[in-house]
DNA sequence: TTCTTCTATCGGTCCAAGACGATGAATACC
DNA sequence: GGTATTCATCGTCTTGGACCGATAGAAGAA
């Protein structure tokens, strides 16, 4: 049900935590499927080009987003595999979280 | 849809986003309703009691806990209410950036 | 009252995160 | 070739988070 350790969910949870970050992915979302580059995310926002491009790297590197190099530009795109895998990840920390069963805490406890 | 302004949803990402906050959500899980104190969750833990305490404080700012005072200790339990409200802030989320309305960031500009 | 237990909070240290400007590499264009 | 554009990365600064020990206050026990 919970097919991902706590380590990435809390991963994803932190990228998630900003909310400039949030704003990036509903611009791509916005923007369709990989044609929306460094370029017009940064004139949706009011950061400079590097701040922009460090929170694309933490979307990247917690798998939210993809890239892809297009001539002179990278182009992004929302990884809807994985906002999939992590919206079942979800599910399950809730459900597992409202409907608790007793042995849980203690396999959680095991891995860190 | 999505009853939660970015800002808060942040909020809870950023509380959610820490193994630690993450495992004391499924210690007070697992113990029950209101009945799990402070020393519970720190005898689970490899952390200092000050610690765990300012973690439960996160969780509490984030209104993903409340809290009992029953004689000199304080007990803990989740605030399912809040569980359900922030799971249907996300799925809100999730549909909004696989499913998405050109109009859509265009509003939460607005907000932010 | 005095002692113990429980726990929130304070002060301090250390490291990560957020923001910026500057730089440099890659590509496209003239 | 030379120039412009795009964008990742670096260095720096400031702020905030994580962790600890110490402290203090509240409630129960002796």
């Amino acid at each position: 049900m919970n097919t991902l350790p706590d380590d990435d969910i809390a991963n994803v949870m932190r990228a998630l935590g900003h909310p400039v970050r949030l704003s990036i992915l509903r611009i791509l979302a916005a923007q369709g499927a990989s044609d929306c580059c460094c370029t017009d995310v940064i004139q949706c926002l009011p950061l400079a080009q590097s701040t922009v491009s460090q929170h694309i790297k933490v979307l990247l590197d917690a798998g939210l987003v993809e890239r892809h190099p297009k001539g002179t530009r990278n182009c992004y795109a929302l990884r809807g595999d994985r906002l999939a895998e992590i919206g079942a990840a979800w599910s399950g920390l809730i459900t597992g979280l409202t409907n608790p069963q007793p042995a849980q805490y203690a396999a959680q406890k095991e891995l860190s």
